[in-house]
DNA sequence: AATACGGGGGG
DNA sequence: CCCCCAGTATT
């Protein structure tokens, strides 16, 4: 029913694409690999956070074989900070499906890429038609938002039948020639000019003519979106345990959050400093200094840690579970969740007031 | 249909 | 603070 006025952004949309679209590293050498490392890196990420990480994946990385035999903690060390950790455990796993299967070569079938782990219906779409040519939408929320606010939609977006339903009228309109482009199209005008929060650029808009949301003056108050759940909050000690110039560290277990990623040991809870002596008693070690550091905080989608922090100075004993390393390991091999960063500053200020005695 | 899963940028 | 982001997998 909306197709008439769709079918009409096709060509400002694209015209106004090929005069005004960023310059990206992997429009330029849209290889399929390319496109699916740009891809899944894209998920819920914007671009300016990607770029470097972009550059550094496929210059360690530079193809698919490369990938499937990568060494795990690699390819955390080069996510590290990037988040959504499973995403880059799932391109290997699809690696190495591609390499069984297809030869090497991601296969140019929207089933067949949709298939693969961390591949859904939107990156299958943008892989399929971005370095495929194929003719199949690419909805992300850019387009979502777009979509809802040219046909002046107040429908929800997060319901799932009218993401089904913008997926069908997207489909429809789709160019026969460059429907990679027109998928970017709508994207990028998501992403650059139809901003989100209230914020559309509508004097700008090359789809303002034709835009029904801009007409009846409502573009600002869409999409309509169900709020989300509350975070729940978590109260957390962190340990910077030094050792010489040396680090303790633990590995997270290999499911759940921040899966198989190094840390600080923590203990859950707001521990005492007398708490926090007997605690690492506990664990073998025995403590020379301790010194209580700042409170931090850091916050997930759907949790909110506070943490406490103690600066301790221990002999290495005999114990398992913690790793001592060098700052320069730290530095080029483990990969540490963003959320420890304001400790980890307090090791390496430790290293620095050292060095000057 | 709801929840788990990171982190950062901008109002 | 709150919102949202070139989403996917699991329950």
């Amino acid at each position: 029913m909306n197709k008439p006025l769709l079918n009409t952004i096709v060509n400002p949309l694209l015209s106004w694409y090929y005069s005004s679209a960023r310059v990206l590293p992997w429009r330029d050498n849209p290889t399929p690999y390319r496109v699916w490392v740009s891809e899944i890196m894209l998920q819920q990420t914007r671009v300016d956070t990607v770029l470097p990480y972009f550059e550094r994946f496929v210059a360690a990385l530079p193809d698919i074989a490369s990938l499937a035999q990568a060494d795990e903690q690699q390819l955390l060390k080069l996510w590290e900070g990037l988040g959504y950790y499973s995403r880059v455990k799932n391109m290997q796993k699809a690696a190495l499906t591609v390499m069984k299967l297809y030869n090497g070569k991601l296969p140019a079938s929207f089933e067949a890429l949709k298939e693969l782990p961390g591949i859904g219906a939107y990156s299958a779409g943008a892989i399929s038609s971005i370095a495929f040519g194929l003719r199949f939408p690419a909805v992300d929320g850019n387009v979502l938002r777009v979509i809802s606010r040219i046909t002046a939609s107040a429908d929800d977006i997060t319901d799932i039948p009218v993401k089904k339903r913008i997926e069908q009228q997207v489909t429809e309109i789709l160019p026969t020639e460059a429907v990679g482009d027109f998928n970017q199209s709508l994207m990028e005008l998501g992403a650059t000019v139809c901003l989100p929060n209230g914020a559309p650029r509508c004097d700008i808009c090359p789809l303002k003519h034709l835009c029904l949301g801009f007409e009846h003056g409502i573009a600002a108050e869409l999409p309509v979106k169900t709020v989300k759940a509350a975070k729940r909050a978590e109260a957390k000690t962190v340990l910077v345990m030094v050792c010489g110039d040396k680090l303790g560290v633990t590995k997270r277990k290999k499911t759940g959050l921040l899966a198989g990623m190094w840390e600080l040991p923590n203990i859950d809870g707001a521990l005492s400093m007398e708490e926090c002596i007997t605690v690492v008693k506990d664990m073998g070690l025995s403590v020379n200094e301790i010194q209580p550091l700042t409170e931090a905080k850091h916050i997930f989608t759907h949790i909110m840690w506070n943490m406490m922090g103690y600066l301790l100075q221990v002999n290495e004993a005999r114990n398992d579970s913690i790793t001592w390393v060098s700052p320069k390991d730290l530095k080029e091999r483990m990969a540490l969740p963003t959320a420890f960063k304001a400790y980890i500053r307090h090791y390496y200020a430790y290293l620095n007031s050292n060095t000057g005695r």
